[in-house]
Formats: C-alpha cells, structure tokens, sequence
DNA sequence: CCCCCCCC
C-alpha cells in the first residue's frame, strides 16, 4: 500500500515547457537524506509554483500522490505526480538545502538499497506519520504488461492520466467514467461513420477519448456513467480545445488494440468529475464559443419554449435559467430538449455545468449545453453548500448583475418591496429605483376595458377604429385591415400586507392572471359576456410573486400643456397642479412578470428582512 | 476520422 503522507523539502523545479493547458513542473524533493528528480507537479496545482508559495527549499507535506512509470530513453523510470501538497514553511525561510541529499531515489539501480532501509527524514520529524515511504520505490521491478488483465492481475500501478503523452505507449490507466455521449454518425466529404466519447478522470486529471466505428460497436454498450475501468492503448493526440475543454492537452482515440476492463473493486478515491469553474463575472471578458465549467444558483427560471429551428425546421424545446454566483453576477443558461423540460428550479438548486458554451446576444454574454456538456443540480461540492448559504441570507433577496440581456420574458430579479416601502422611498421618481418585487394578492381585474382589438400587424398594438363595414383602421399604421387583434390591458388592484396598488397587466401577465387565452377571451366576450365578466372575477384572490414597473405618467400632460401654452398664466397655475398630480396620482405601475410564489425563496426573503430589522435596532 | 447543438 501506497503512504498517503509525506513531508519533505522542496530544493529547486524546473519548467518542463509549455502547451496550451499551461506549463508542466518537474520538482527536485528531498527527505534530507534522500531526493528525488523524478517528481512532478500535477497541472493544476500549477499556481502554487506561478504564485511563489512553493518556492525553493520550501518545507512541504505531500498528501497526496501518484506513481507513474515513464519510459526514458528506454529505460522504465518511476515518477511521483504530486495531487495535493501543503507548504508547511516557505522557502524564503529555509534557505538552504537541508541535510547531506547524495542519492536520487528515482534511478533504477538504487531503488534496491532505498527500499531495504526507510529512512525518517530530518525535516520536520515532530510532525511525521510513523513511516514515511513516500519516495520508496517498489520492490519488484515493473514487468512489461503483455496484456491488460495480466497486468491488472499482476499488480502493475497503473499510470496517471495526467501523465499520458503520445511519446509513450505502455501504459494502464485507471480512470472513471464521468460523461458518454450518445452514439452519433456523420456523412461529409471524408467519408462516414459512427463515434461516441467519453471523459475519464482519476486524481491527476482528465481525459477525452473518442470511438470511432468499430470501436464504437465494441466499447460502446459495455461502458457506464460512473463506473471505474483499467484502460490501455489508445492513440494519444493533442486535444482540440475548441470542442473539449478537460483539463489536458491531449485526448485519446480506442484504436484496434485498445482494452478496457471494468473494475469492480471500491475506488472511491477516484473522483466523479473535475470541474474548474469559471466565475461568472470572468465570462464576461471570454470568447464567443468557448467552452466553460461554471457553478451558480439558478435564481430565475423561464417557461419551457417550444419553436421551430429556422435551419433545420425541427421543433425545439428550450428553458433559460438565470444563475447567480456569490459576486451577485448572473448569466442565463439555456438547457434543451428533455433537460429543459425535466427541469425543476423550484427550489433555486445550485447547478454546476462542464463545458458549457459562450453565447452572445443583444451585446450581453449567455450560456448554452451543447451535446458534450454536464449538467448537474445541487452537487455535493463545497463551493456548492457554501454559495446555498450566501443565496439564503443574501443572494435570494439582491438584485444581480446580469451578463445577459433578456427579450423581455421577465425574469424575478430585483430588490424586494412593499407597496408601502415602494410608495415611501418613491420609486419611479426620477433617480429612484423603478423595480421592485412584492408578493401580493390579486384583488379585482377591471373586466371592463381589459380587452381592445388592436393592428393586427406585426409588432404594432395600436388599438383599431372599427370602421363598421368590416375594415378596422390603424392610426399608427395610416392602414385598414380586414382584420384585428384581441389585446389585454387589465387595470389590475393588488393588496400587499402594507397597502394596494393599481398596476397594468398586458397580454401575457394579464392572461396569467386570468388563466386563459386574450383571443379565448375576446370569444367568450362577443358569445356571452357574463361568462367572460365572470371568468375575470376568478383571478381575484390569487397570489404571486410581482415584478412591478413603476413610473411617472406625464405623457398625456404635456399633451394638454401643448395645447394651452398660448396662455402663460393659466400654464403655470395648471403647471402646479399637474406638478402635484404628478406627484400623488400620475405614478403609473406595469406588471413586469409575474410567478407562483416560491414559498422557500420568500420565506427565504422573509428572514433576511427579519434580520434587518433586528440588526437595525 | 467528429466537431452540428438549435431561439430571441
């Protein structure tokens, strides 16, 4: 069995050139009595080396570990990858080399006399595990694996993923499975066929490896999400990062000697997957197409919209979510297909994405799954539990910064109010704020006037002059129709626990209140008007959640202003007494969006405005 | 050797 803890000093590293995933460090360690050369540092760990904190003679305790064999120059070198290492007292503090370091551990023929004696090391010996073998080598030199099995049988550690080039083909790794994409064929120019993919992982790292045909015929069924497999031979190749964005490189390709064997055995400690999360704010300053891992909350939730692909003429089902981080940004993701429909944001789930791909739209930056995507809700991650604690006591109840301009839809993001507060703090007033959200209830819909034919024309919701010989005018339009378009616009009067409000609902907020269609409704008006009057009726007493819009009414008075300036004495005692309607009873309120009440995030809410009052007396 | 991934 492999120690799980080592302690040692760091005496030098050495940058082993640079790719596109960044720089590779080889670390010279020592126990100070023997070092190690064969030592390198795992990618991601790249930081503590660009960042300094792991610099020369540095103290360390290596928690974490893996061995590789490498073949150099044909000869079998063993090499620790460190995964996880803790600088126990800086390099700047040291100074020096500790202790008489003669032998390197990693040449073959001294692995014999390493191995008959382990020696405790001279660094730091208060706080050492019982043994420390941690650049002890095995004591049987590896045999070359014939097969895959023989090797698993014969116990052959197994080489990391994170230590996989094309330059070396002997190898076994034993990796998790954490994405298989569906079989999918292509037809062009080249030729055709079939491929599916995968994404391995193991402590080190990460990998794709794609089949092609036969392979796909051969590996495809007998590979599980989740389930852990020895694998060997593929063809090594630099990976393309415009379409994978693991953490490596390089990806593999199953090739005619490819093996795969399941393993059966516990291997809890190989991961599920490895994120590396970007921020959300970060995206704001990436490419168009790149792929991305982010983390956030999805604090608004759209309505699954069903269209048509304008290319291809399918239908298409989609769901923006709207996410948060802990730097209150917000981006909206849209997930497709059976994942927007089965989609639950109820309960504001925290969800982590791998390889989500930059959008752009009305100069605003959005997120989109693409067929090699990961979608997971409220994963067991520690950022995870840590960004659900800010969303409750502070997120849910903020309003974000958001990366993404949306085409209306109204999403229920904003700063929460009561009518009372709403009124007091004089929202809609100029350099005021003009949105607010308020659960409130539904006290009556003036079923009068709600409904008006309008222009039936594209994007034009002038109401028309019925011109009674068939023909609807539209001023706007200077047109006459055959035709007309039932509209809403219900004056709505909504209660909160602080007071009432009067606000207008359009057609799609209006027709949620209502529960049904405007042209149903323009219907059941013409047929039978007490049963459209009573259908109104119904939506009273309801409750939701309201985004309301709040603004100053002066169009209509400036209007009539116009018209009376050739008489400055009375403009200017009608001025007054506009100024005074403008300010009592012109402020104007729009129903913005409207959605069910989510109990959890208001009761959520509610605790929040608790503890403000608390903290405030 | 694929690499399309949709809409406003």
């Amino acid at each position: 069995m492999l120690p799980r803890l080592s302690e040692g000093a760091l005496d030098g590293h050495k940058k082993l050139g640079s790719s596109s995933s960044g720089e590779r460090y080889r670390l010279l360690v020592s126990d100070g009595v023997k070092s190690n050369s064969f030592t390198m540092l795992a990618t991601q760990l790249n930081h503590l080396i660009t960042n300094n904190s792991l610099s020369e003679h540095s103290i360390v305790q290596i928690k974490r570990y893996a061995i590789s064999m490498v073949n150099n120059g044909g000869s079998q070198k063993r090499v620790m990858v460190i995964l996880n290492i803790e600088v126990l007292k800086p390099g700047s503090e040291v100074g020096k080399v500790l202790g008489n370091v003669s032998s390197d551990v990693s040449k073959p023929e001294e692995s014999a006399s390493a191995n008959s004696s382990v020696t405790p090391p001279v660094v730091n010996a208060s706080n050492l595990p019982p043994q420390n073998n941690a650049s002890k080598p095995a004591a049987k030199p590896a045999a070359k694996p014939s097969s895959l099995n023989e090797s698993i049988n014969n116990g052959i550690a197994s080489t990391c993923i994170d230590a996989l080039s094309p330059y070396q083909n002997r190898w076994v790794i034993k990796a998790r499975v954490s994405f298989k994409s569906p079989i999918r064929t292509w037809s062009n120019s080249r030729g055709e066929g079939k491929l599916f993919s995968m994404d391995l992982v193991d402590e080190s790292g990460e990998i794709r490896c794609t089949g092609f045909r036969d392979q796909c015929d051969k590996f495809y069924d007998m590979i599980e999400i989740g389930k852990v497999y020895y694998i060997s031979r593929c063809q090594l190749k630099p990976a393309n990062k415009q379409y994978n964005n693991l953490r490596n490189d390089y990806e593999m390709t199953l090739s005619q000697d490819s093996e795969i064997v399941v393993c059966n055995e516990e291997s809890q400690d190989i991961p599920t997957i490895q994120f590396n999360f970007a921020t959300i704010g970060s995206l704001e300053g990436k490419q168009k197409d790149e792929l991305v891992d982010v983390l956030g909350i999805a604090k608004t939730v759209s309505d699954v919209q069903t269209f048509t692909a304008k290319t291809t003429g399918r239908e298409l089902k989609k769901r923006d979510v709207g996410i948060v981080d802990e730097n209150n940004d917000m981006i909206t993701v849209t997930l497709w297909g059976n994942q927007a429909v089965d989609f639950d944001g109820s309960s504001n789930p925290v969800i982590a994405i791998k390889g989500a791909k930059i959008g752009e739209f009305m100069g605003g930056k959005s997120l989109s799954l693409v067929g090699s995507s990961m979608l997971q809700v409220d994963p067991d991650l520690p950022q995870a539990h840590k960004l659900r604690g800010w969303f409750k006591s502070v997120g849910s109840s903020e309003e974000s910064r958001s990366l993404s301009k949306t085409t209306g839809g109204g999403s229920m993001n904003g700063p929460w109010a009561t009518f009372k507060e709403a009124q007091e703090n004089r929202y809609g007033h100029p350099d005021c704020p003009n949105m607010f959200i308020t659960k409130a209830t539904v006290h009556l819909i003036k079923a009068e006037n709600a409904l008006y034919k309008s222009c039936p024309s594209d994007g034009c919701k002038k109401k028309v002059v019925d011109q009674s010989n068939g023909m609807y005018k539209c001023e706007k339009c200077q047109r006459d129709y055959p035709n007309f378009t039932y509209r809403l616009l219900a004056s709505t009067n909504l209660v909160d626990s602080s007071g009432n409000q009067w606000a207008t609902a359009f057609n799609e907020e209006a027709e949620m209140l209502v529960n049904a269609g405007t042209q149903e409704l323009g219907e059941l008006k013409e047929k039978n008007n007490d049963e459209y009057m009573e259908k109104i009726g119904q939506a009273a007493f309801k409750s939701y959640i309201f985004k309301l819009r709040m603004r100053l009414e002066n169009y209509n008075v400036s209007k009539i202003l116009n018209r009376i300036s050739f008489l400055p004495l009375i403009c200017l005692l009608i001025n007054l007494f506009i100024n005074k309607l403008q300010d009592e009873n012109r402020l104007k309120a729009t129903i913005a969006s409207i959605q069910p009440v989510n109990y959890k995030t208001y009761i959520d809410h509610l605790f929040t405005k608790i503890k403000t009052i608390a903290n405030v007396k």
